[in-house]
DNA sequence: ATTTAGACCTGTCAGC
DNA sequence: TGCTGACAGGTCTAAA
């Protein structure tokens, strides 16, 4: 789900509000988040430790702990499709006392399951609430139900992650192998090191539609299916243009296009259609700004031209664009 | 060597 | 109402 605006936006909260609180406990619901380790090992590792610094490559997010002030672990967070991070102050009740075996029986569908309505469905499985309300506000009550691996904090707040379809990892690394925990990404976009050249360069060798080369992570970090497709809109570039077959001056405009969208999403707190939520369950106000995603059909008036944007299937995601202003043809 | 189905998962929605 | 199929912010793997 999140792309580079939302971790960016979820880094910065944490930074604002967890850098160094210390993790007191760790309770893990769903196995497979926390990758090769166990849920035991992940807890001993985790517990003690102190959040020494938060940051952000690409769509992972970072947090390097320590017991002192010297950085031993690096945590990576990555969402995926849905996962999101929540922050509860003090306060707030959490089933602790539910163990893995009872969380993945509430967590498989039978199939009486699936044309009940989501409350009905949580009820006659027998889901234990397990988060109770205080003063909740933004908190999304069917999200919390998705918990799959909660931090308790020593000072009582607790930091949930939360993934309805469990894709999101959360893997722990040696403070030293940074690099190969983050192996395979490319240049980080809101950076020095994104220029035309190094674009031109990765482009260069690239065959494929300029969608699918940007949604590779070793192109470009960060870019994903709604970044991509208002960058794209942006440059005024069809979105099945080889990508070797841009000229100079697209390159730079696919350039700075990406870098500006980007740097909007960030702005107006992520992109929210149905899932994402920030630290405190807010939405993002980036989605009522796209020009190009989500904007296809009748009333869907391109804010260039005034043609209709259309979607069309490329590479296996459904791409967004304005047929008109992104001329696929060379004229 | 690249592309591309399939897998991993659950929830929602349009439509019959 | 009951049910089916398609689709969703991502990425890895194996097969073509």
């Amino acid at each position: 789900m999140p792309e580079l605006p939302e971790v960016e936006f979820t880094a910065r909260q944490l930074r604002a509000t967890v850098l160094n609180a210390t993790i007191q406990d760790v309770h893990v619901f769903w196995e497979r988040t926390i990758g090769t380790l166990d849920a035991p090992t992940f807890r001993s590792l985790l517990a003690g430790q102190s959040l020494l610094e938060v940051r952000r490559r690409g769509k992972y997010l970072l947090i390097d702990l320590g017991h002192a002030r010297a950085p031993e672990l690096l945590m990576t967070i990555h969402r995926r499709m849905t996962g999101n991070l929540y922050l509860l102050p003090p306060g707030w009740e959490i089933d602790t006392s539910l163990r893995l075996e009872d969380a993945a029986a509430w967590n498989t569908r039978g199939p009486d399951f699936r044309y009940a309505s989501f409350a009905q469905k949580r009820e006659q499985a027998g889901v234990p609430v397990l988060v109770r309300e205080a003063e909740a506000m933004y908190y999304d009550p069917a999200d919390l139900s998705h918990c799959r691996v909660c931090f308790d904090f020593a000072d009582g707040r607790r930091l949930l992650f939360n993934d309805a379809r469990k894709f999101g990892r959360i893997e722990l690394w040696p403070a030293e192998r940074e690099a190969e925990a983050l192996s395979g990404l490319g240049p980080e976009p809101l950076s020095d090191e994104f220029t035309v050249e190094v674009l031109t360069g990765s482009l260069s060798t690239r065959k494929g539609p300029i969608k699918a080369v940007l949604l590779d992570q070793q192109v470009v970090a960060g870019l994903g299916n709604i970044y991509a497709d208002e960058a794209l809109f942006l440059a005024r570039i069809h979105p099945l243009r080889p990508a070797n077959s841009l000229t100079e001056e697209e390159l730079m405009r696919l350039r700075d296009s990406i870098v500006s969208v980007l740097a909007a999403g960030i702005e107006y707190g992520g992109t929210t259609f149905s899932g994402y939520r920030g630290l405190s369950g807010e939405q993002g106000e980036n989605y009522n700004h796209l020009k190009a995603y989500h904007r296809t059909g009748e009333s869907k008036i391109c804010i260039r031209c005034g043609g209709l944007i259309t979607s069309q299937v490329i590479a296996q995601r459904t791409a967004h664009f304005c047929p008109r202003c992104q001329r696929l043809t060379s004229e």
